[in-house]
Order: structure tokens, then C-alpha cells, then sequence
DNA sequence: CGTCAAAGTGGACGATTGTCCATTTAGGTT
DNA sequence: AACCTAAATGGACAATCGTCCACTTTGACG
């Protein structure tokens, strides 16, 4: 119930169907994502990507050259859309580094970010990433980016440590924080309708607030 | 690497080989792990089980009714593995909530329990789950379990809040801690050549000093 | 030693996997 | 209007999937 909406292009006439090689790319990675969202990665075939995305079977080695391509280019795709998402967040915030860290935060348990078909598609593609290393790469990449958003956000904090230990302090919270927010979804994942997104905020504020005293209380 | 070691039974002759059910089943589970840990979920077939095993094609279905019920099995043997190794070493801790703790903490994140053939299998399961009600029935067994045991001994941690706010208090401890160490598990999936377990040891117990004042720093 | 039930074997089976290609179709250019 | 390139089709293909069963082997009992 995700996209099955790009019949028709920007323009009302013009390729109404047929001849446009990046529509249907564009079908087969929307495709594939959504069958991994929901069968997961052990029933998402060529036969179900296909069927999903309307195309004939032929397209996915014409235009992707096999399998193990689309999935990469479905990984990469993911990565952007979690990217684009998250930086648009941010640009909402004031540029503080506690403002930033809180949106990271919002925008991660949000449900923009982290909704039923977002952490079925990155648990998939983790269990993917095994055998297939354009997978492993732009799993990586997004990991590698938001790591160092944090990271230069706590190194911008106020805090009485200097030297080695505030290097130390920093790096726990950024991997704290990390950890955290992927349990969260690891939750998520396992009871989507139990979880309670204000909780998770609460919980993971907390935990910086121990690490940063005075700052991230309460909530907004 | 894992097992291979189950040639000859407790008594040195009687049973050399050949029909011994309960060997038989031995194999077929713990083959099923070692693929489902090596190859990921998508790789795990009948056909690397059986070879894993050193058993004919038929075992499957004659001991275990078809793979599924197999990969229910496996789950099983797997959370039983899980829950006993916490609880050995459990008892050798002080029986104090704090002591607890620590040893649950110290137990979810050592050698023992925590990996690369662990949470391959976590992460592989995890994503059987979808279609396999036997083996989300194991899943969902050792968290819950694990949820008690680490509810109860915040319930009995020192607090001079009363009443909801304890209440709460300890709610947000328990799921927390849970987040945190199910996010360290996944760190340890992705990079566990670079994954510190002092490191993660260290920001685990700053989270929960964060919230139990006084409690937990350091570390032993 | 003969017998019988259980344990174990391995090939056959239809279904499905992913890849590839001969063919058709569409859209723009001469 | 004839032509040509690129997009798109859908079936053929070998390989593998999981299931099932006719069959052999084993070990204990009469």
C-alpha cells in the first residue's frame, strides 16, 4: 500500500505506457522493496518482484543485468530515501547541537523514519548484506553518515571534561545513542503495536541526560 | 566449529552409529544453526542441512514432519541454549538486584552469548519468523523471559521515588536496557571485528547509572 | 535363526528458482 | 511511409527447491 502510484508521470500526456526504461526501474526498485517489506528476504523472487511491479519478466537482467543488482540498487535507494528523510528533519531544527540531536532523535523514532515497511526492508536487507556486497556497502553507508552527524554534534557539547575524557564521553554517547535508537527499532520490528514511540523518546533522553547532565530533559 | 563432537554417546561402545533417533535429531538441529549462522536464511536449505549433518534426505521429514517444524526445533534448542547459558551464569553472581543486573548485563554481552554465530542465528530467526509461527513463538519466549528477570530486580533497586513514578522508573530502566543491549547485539552483527565489549559494557552501565543514581558506575 | 517394527536411505516428483534470448513492439529519425 | 534502434515481452532452460515414498538396513525379541 505503499506507492502503485506512478502510472502516470509528471506531465498528463506524453508516455502514457511504454518505452521509458526509468519509470520502469524505478518500478522494479519499488517493487522489490515492497516485497522484501513484506515477504522478507527468503520469498522475495524474481517471480513476486515482477508481478508486483507490473513488468515482464525480462526487465530485471535488461535493465539491472540480474538479481543481486536490483537488490543493491533497492539498498542504495533505501539508504537515500532514509538520507533524505533524516536531513530534511534536520532542516527544521535550529542548528544547535542539542537542537540537532534531538531531531536525529525525533526524526529516527518518528513515523517517517521508522514505520512497519521501513525496518522490515533494513532487517532484510542486513540479512542480505551476507552474500551480496553492494548491499553490505550502502548498509555501511548509512551507518558510517549518521554516526558522524552524532558524533559531531556531542563533540560541539558543553561539558567540564577536557582531553581524553571528553574525547571518551563523546564517543560513549555516540555509540550509546546508536545502539539505542537500533534496539528501538529492533522493538519496533518485533511488536509494532505495542511500541510506544513516546516511551522510546523518553527512555533514549534519559539515557543522554545521564551522559550530558542538564541537557535533553524533559522531553521538547 | 561449533560441534562435530557428537560422534560417540556417554557409554564407549553400544550405538557406534546407526539407529539412534535422538542423535539424528541432535544433528538435524544443530546443522540447521550452523547453516542458518553461515549461509543466512535465504541460503538454508534442505539440501546444505542434510549435508551438514552427514544424514540422508528423508531424516527431515521422518523425524521432524517437513522443514518448518525443523526450523521450529531449531528455534527452541536455540532459545533454551540462550536462556540456560544467562542463567548458569546468573547463579554465579550475588544474588543482590544490582549483582543481577550486572551479571545479566556481563552474560548478554560476553563470548558466551554474544557471537558471531549467536546473532547470525538471532538475526536469521528473527526473519523466519514472518512465516513461521513456531519459531516467532521462541523469539517472543526469550525476550519476555528476559524482560521479567530484568523488571524484577529494578523493581528492587534503592529509589526514593514512590508509587507511579517508581513504577515508571523502572518500566523505562527495563526497556532501555533491553534496546540497549539488543542494539550492542546488532553492532556486534555488523562489525564484530571492531565491536569493544568494554566499550559497550562501560556505556551500558553509564545509561543505568543515569537512571539509578549511585548504582552501577564503574564497572565490576 | 527367523521375524518384525523402527530407523535410515536416496531417488523421483512437480513446483519454483534466476538467467538468458529470440521475438515483438514502440517512438523517433531519415 | 519505410526504417532503425532501443525497450519490452514471455517462454525456454538448467538448477535447485521441499516433499514424499518404495526400499534397505539395523537391532531386539521369540
Amino acid at each position: 500500500m505503499a506507492q502503485n502510484t506512478a502510472t502516470t508521470g509528471s506531465k498528463p500526456r506524453e508516455r502514457l505506457a511504454g518505452r521509458d526504461p526509468e519509470r520502469s526501474k524505478r518500478l522494479l526498485i519499488e517493487a522489490t522493496l515492497d516485497v522484501l517489506a513484506e515477504e522478507g528476504i527468503s520469498d522475495t523472487s524474481v517471480s513476486r518482484i515482477i508481478a508486483r511491479a507490473g513488468v515482464s519478466r525480462g526487465m530485471i537482467h535488461l535493465h539491472f543485468g540480474g538479481k543481486d543488482a536490483l537488490m543493491g540498487a533497492a539498498a542504495e535507494q533505501f539508504a537515500h530515501q532514509y538520507y533524505d528523510e533524516m536531513e530534511r528533519q534536520l532542516s527544521l531544527a535550529d542548528g544547535s547541537p542539542e537542537g540537532t540531536i534531538l531531531a536525529i532523535i525525533q526524526a529516527d523514532l518518528g513515523d517517517g523514519l521508522m514505520n512497519k515497511r521501513s525496518v522490515a526492508i533494513w532487517h532484510a536487507l542486513r540479512g542480505a548484506a551476507h552474500s551480496n556486497p553492494t548491499v553490505e556497502k550502502f548498509s555501511d553507508t548509512r551507518d558510517q553518515k549518521l554516526r558522524t552527524l552524532i558524533s559531531d554534534c556531542f563533540a560541539a557539547f558543553e561539558t567540564d571534561l577536557v582531553g581524553d575524557a571528553r574525547d571518551a564521553l563523546v564517543k560513549d554517547a555516540t555509540l550509546g545513542l546508536l545502539a539505542l535508537l537500533e534496539g528501538m527499532w529492533t522493538d519496533f520490528m518485533v511488536h509494532p503495536d505495542s511500541f510506544d514511540r513516546n516511551d522510546a523518546l523518553r527512555i533514549v533522553c534519559r539515557f543522554l541526560n545521564g551522559l550530558f547532565p542538564g541537557t535533553l530533559n524533559g522531553d521538547a
